[in-house]
DNA sequence: AACTTTTACAACCGCATCATT
DNA sequence: AAATGATGCGGTTGTAAAAGT
C-alpha cells in the first residue's frame, strides 16, 4: 500500500529538544489531549513532525514515566520477558509501569545483554553460549563444564532446528510438572517455616518455570504471557544454567534443589526452585549486580575477548 | 590539559498494522 | 476490496558526557 511520509520534512526542526519545545508539547497535550499527531506540531506552533512530537511525549514527556535507574527487580524482569517475548520492547514495556519500549531497549543494549554475554549467556536465546564456553574450556585448559552437558544443549540445538515439535511437547509436559513441584515446594516450605520465600515466584500460581530447554524451543512463546500480567513478584530468576563445578555429574540426591529435565535428559540442573532469590532481589548495585554474575558457575576468561562473538 | 575512546540514551527512520474512507 | 491515513514498533544512529590515555 502507498504510504506517504508522516509529514512534510521540509523546514521542519530535528535532534535534541529545547526546553521551550517541550514546553509546548506539554502545554497543549495538557489542554487537548495526546493523538491527532499529524496536527498537533501546527496547532501547538512547534516547528516538528507528528512524529517526532509522539516520541518525545511518550518517551520523554509523558508525566506517568518512571525515570531513574532500573531496579534490580526490574531487570529481572525484563530478563524472564524477553526470554519469552524476545524483542517484542512494547508488549515487555507493558508489563513495567512507568517505563517505555525505548527505554527498556536501551538498557538492554547497554547493560542486560552486556552482562548476559559475560556471564555466558546467549541474549538471544538466554541459552549458555557453547562457542563461548568451549573456546573458554580450551584456553583454561580445564573442563569448565559438565560434558554431558554440552553434549545435551548440542543434542538440543539440533532438535530445535530439525523438529521443533518434540521440544514443544517436552516444554508443555515440563511446565505442568514444574508447576505442580513448585506448589509442591511452597506447601512444604510454608508447612515448615510458616512463611514461604518462594512465594513472591508463585503468587499467581502461574509462577515461571524456564530452563535450558523452554529457551532454547520456543524463546518467542508469547502464550503464558498474553493474559498474564507481571508483577515484581511473580517472576523467578533468569534461567542461568549452573554447571557442575567438576566434571562429574553430581547425583540428583545431592541437588533436590534442582529439577531435571525429565526423561531421556538425565540430569542436567535448571533453573533452582528455592535457591537464593530472596538473597538476590535485595541487591541493587552495579557491583553487587556483578557478583550476582558471579554466582553462576562457569565464568569466561579475561583473556577470552566477549565482543569477538557478538 | 588535551585528545581519544567508550558509554548511555534520546531521537530518527522505515516498515507493519490497524482504522477509516 | 482497495486506497489512504494514523499510529505503533523495532532497529539504528547521533551525540553529549564520562572515562581512559
Amino acid at each position: 500500500m502507498g504510504r506517504t511520509p508522516c509529514c512534510d520534512k521540509n523546514g521542519l526542526k530535528k535532534g535534541p529538544w529545547t526546553p521551550e519545545e517541550d514546553l509546548k508539547l506539554t502545554n497543549y497535550i495538557q489542554i487537548h489531549g495526546p493523538g491527532n499527531w499529524r496536527t498537533l506540531p501546527r496547532n501547538a506552533g512547534l516547528q516538528r513532525c507528528g512524529k517526532s512530537c509522539r516520541l518525545r511525549w511518550t518517551n520523554y514527556l509523558r508525566p506517568d514515566i518512571r525515570r531513574g535507574r532500573f531496579s534490580f527487580e526490574e531487570e529481572e524482569i525484563i530478563i524472564q520477558l524477553h526470554s519469552i517475548l524476545g524483542n517484542k520492547w512494547s508488549a515487555i514495556a507493558a508489563r513495567l509501569p512507568g517505563r517505555t519500549d525505548n527505554e527498556i531497549k536501551n538498557y538492554w543494549n547497554t547493560h542486560i545483554r552486556k552482562r548476559l554475554l559475560r556471564s555466558g549467556i546467549d541474549p538471544v536465546t538466554h541459552a549458555p553460549r557453547l562457542d563461548v564456553l568451549d573456546l573458554a574450556s580450551a584456553l583454561c585448559n580445564r573442563s569448565l563444564l559438565n560434558p554431558q552437558l554440552l553434549s545435551l544443549a548440542n543434542t538440543l540445538l539440533l532438535l530445535k532446528q530439525e523438529n521443533p515439535e518434540i521440544l514443544l511437547q517436552q516444554h508443555l509436559h515440563r511446565n505442568q510438572l514444574c508447576n505442580s513441584q513448585q506448589n509442591a515446594s511452597m506447601a512444604s516450605t510454608s508447612a515448615a517455616s510458616g512463611v514461604s520465600q518462594m512465594e513472591p515466584m508463585q503468587a499467581n500460581g502461574q509462577g515461571f518455570c524456564y530452563d535450558v530447554l523452554t529457551n532454547f524451543g520456543y524463546p518467542n512463546s508469547q502464550d503464558n504471557l498474553a493474559s498474564c500480567p507481571l508483577t515484581n513478584a511473580s517472576v523467578s530468576q533468569p534461567n542461568y544454567v549452573q554447571c557442575a563445578p567438576n566434571p562429574t555429574v553430581s547425583p540428583a540426591s545431592e541437588n533436590s534443589n534442582f529439577q531435571t529435565i525429565e526423561g531421556s535428559f538425565g540430569s542436567v540442573r535448571s533453573t533452582p526452585l528455592n535457591s537464593s532469590s530472596t538473597f538476590i532481589n535485595t541487591r541493587s548495585t552495579d557491583d553487587e549486580r556483578e557478583s550476582f554474575s558471579s554466582l553462576l558457575k562457569f565464568e569466561i576468561p579475561e583473556s577470552l575477548n566477549i565482543d569477538d562473538f557478538m
